[in-house]
RNA sequence: UGGGGAGUCGCCAAGUUGGUUAAGGCAGCGGAUUUUGAUUCCGCCAUUCGAGGGUUCGAAUCCUUCCUCCCCAGCCA
């Protein structure tokens, strides 16, 4: 029950940051989580999530959830509201969200200290000669005819723009660096666009909207952010953000000290894509229902799938935080959640293709309960009373007619227990009704003295025919189906199964839906030879309507 | 091709001020317990750290040459 945890493993992150607070460069830690809304949350940003809310946990800092909200055609408040929904479902305080946009004014100004410093200006080149004179990876670029650009011009032309006097594309803000830089984010990179586009936020108030290049480390400095964590791509981009930030304080519009951007390597897992670009296609085209169906690998469809925060959270921890691009085995993944599940779920019978079994030797119409833990670990758990019968529902997979090598649950001569209850000596099988006949030894009974007499190999799990209730429970068992990384189209939709609220009885996890194990159908060690059996639209007939008791 | 990164077991990942036998997890394999073929438990699983040279009494850790992979030429983030 107690699995040992992994050491808390230290990364290259933690010791910078400690360094700096034993320096004392920083006194504190303050992180961010800074997502574009244009999109849902999926895997990947847990781990990113994690990381920058767990560290400002672990040094007692703090970290803020703050929308990168700077370019208005892509962005909806409908993903602001699920994203600050899946945090918090994640198990993180962020206070109160912060928005880029909110700096837009400053940033602004910002802009215009640079114009006035000669360390940016107004280009009115087309998009198309910005890229030619950017020149290549072997070859400089060079200088913008506009790039000499008196301030007193720039800052005419670069209020004209703000005050909607030009056409989109017709002008940006450029930083004045180096065309001829080997790094070619230092190119005279663009900060500054014209872009008529209602914002979601601010409406239509601008027309001038800033690059991330030069927004997010201003948004990290207005935060008082300490280290400013992003992913592996933005590493030629530090150059830039260090630059701006140092022009910005030598100007006394920041202070000191300023943040530092630290890269580190995103998650990818075998068999799941995110890409958000492929996630919208599946959604579009209709192959899954929405963006929370629980075969997505968002984390709004994790959570339908009964995957839990923290599964999540310790995920993040084991697969640990480098600079060397990972491929985690979804194993991981997904031994993480069977970890949590196994600690938090309550145990129930189900009967998921049902065949039934009739005890011969039982008196017609009598009944009786048995009790049966709820989590055979936890004895806090309590128990619940089910009742048994003559006639059972069993598992259609528990009963081999001609039993292959190894099997050693029903088959005619054998004998099993039914869990929790009787040891039953099965007897034959009709065709014709699709019955399976046994008798059971009375003086057998789960929890007396002579139950103890009987060894079997076998336990199968049962319900009561009188008794069981049937609902429709879908149950996911995987997500993508192996071997088809590339893509959910292989899967039918109408066949998936999912465990879901119906379960109400059953303990509830902290999303507030049911996290339930049923016996031999919960969650098991990825085994291919049940790769298939997502592919049946099942029924489940339970008898957990017993009472609990404890 | 210019620049920036990364290479430790099938997948992650500790270890890097050079110092006994290179953590741990996932996966795998073997075994014990077990009223879930689950869980739990025990054992096995890198003479080797991308490759080759070199320095040293001693290197995954230092020097050097080479190889491989990833990122950058949006008025995206």
């Amino acid at each position: 029950m107690n699995k040992p945890q992994p050491p808390s493993t230290s990364n290259f992150i933690k010791q910078i940051v400690e360094a700096d607070l034993a320096s004392g460069k920083h006194k504190t830690v303050v992180t961010r989580f800074p997502p574009e809304p244009n999109g849902y949350l999926h895997f990947g940003h847990a781990k990113s999530i994690c990381l920058n809310f767990g560290l400002a946990q672990q040094y007692g800092g703090r970290c803020n959830l703050r929308f990168d909200d700077t370019n208005p055609e892509k962005e909806e408040q409908e993903y602001v509201d699920s994203i600050l929904e899946m945090v918090r479902w994640l198990g993180f305080d962020y206070g109160t969200a912060l928005y880029a946009s909110d700096y837009f004014d400053f940033m602004y100004r910002c802009a215009e200290y640079l114009i006035e410093s000669g360390d940016a200006y107004v280009d009115s080149q087309t998009p198309e000669q910005v890229q030619h004179n950017r020149g290549s990876f072997t070859q400089a670029g060079k200088d913008s005819p506009f790039r000499s650009r008196t301030p007193a011009e720039n800052l005419a032309l670069f209020r004209e723009m703000r005050d909607g006097k030009h056409a989109d594309g017709a002008h940006i803000l450029r930083a004045k660096i180096d065309m001829a830089s080997p790094n070619i984010n230092m190119r005279d990179p663009t900060i500054y666009r014209i872009k008529r586009a209602t914002h979601h936020r601010t409406g239509d108030k601008w027309c001038l909207y800033p690059m991330y290049t030069y927004a997010h480390p201003i948004e990290d400095a207005v935060e008082g952010i300490t280290h400013s964590l992003c992913t592996l791509e933005f590493e030629d981009q530090r150059p830039f953000y260090d630059w701006l930030l140092n022009k910005l304080a030598a100007g006394g519009l920041l202070k000191r000290p300023l943040p530092q951007q630290i890269e580190f390597a995103r998650v990818n897992l075998t068999h799941v894509l995110l890409s958000k670009r492929k996630l919208i296609q599946l959604v579009e085209e209709g192959h899954v229902d929405g963006w929370d169906d629980p075969r997505m690998p968002t984390l709004a469809g994790a959570r339908r799938r009964g995957y839990t925060a923290e599964g999540f959270r310790r995920f993040a921890e084991r697969i640990g935080v480098s600079k060397a691009n990972q491929m985690i085995d979804f194993t991981i993944l997904e031994d993480c959640m069977r970890e949590h599940l196994n600690e938090l779920a309550l145990r129930r019978m189900a009967v998921l293709d049902p065949l039934k079994l009739v005890i011969e030797n039982y008196p017609e119409g009598q009944e009786e309960l048995v009790e049966v833990p709820n989590h055979p670990q936890k004895p806090e758990s309590g128990k619940r009373k089910v009742p048994i019968e003559k006639e059972l529902w069993i598992e259609r997979e528990d009963f081999q007619e001609t039993p292959p090598k190894g099997f050693f649950r029903l088959y005619p001569g054998n004998m099993v227990r039914l869990r929790y209850g009787y040891v039953v000596k099965c007897t034959g099988y009709d065709k014709a009704t699709d019955t399976v006949r046994c008798t059971y030894f009375a003086d057998s009974k789960s929890g007396t003295e002579g139950a103890n007499a009987y060894k079997v190999k076998g336990n199968i799990h049962w319900v009561s025919v009188k008794h069981a209730h049937a609902c429709e429970v879908r149950l996911y068992d995987r997500l993508f189906k192996a071997g088809h990384p590339e893509g959910m189209e292989h899967l039918n939709p109408d066949s998936m199964k999912t465990i879901r609220a119906q379960l109400e009885p059953c303990l509830k996890n902290e999303t507030g839906e049911a996290a339930v194990q049923f016996e031999r159908h919960g969650y098991f060690k990825a085994d291919p030879r049940r790769a298939g059996a997502w592919l049946r639209t099942v029924t489940l007939r339970d008898s957990w309507s017993g009472q609990h008791s404890s």
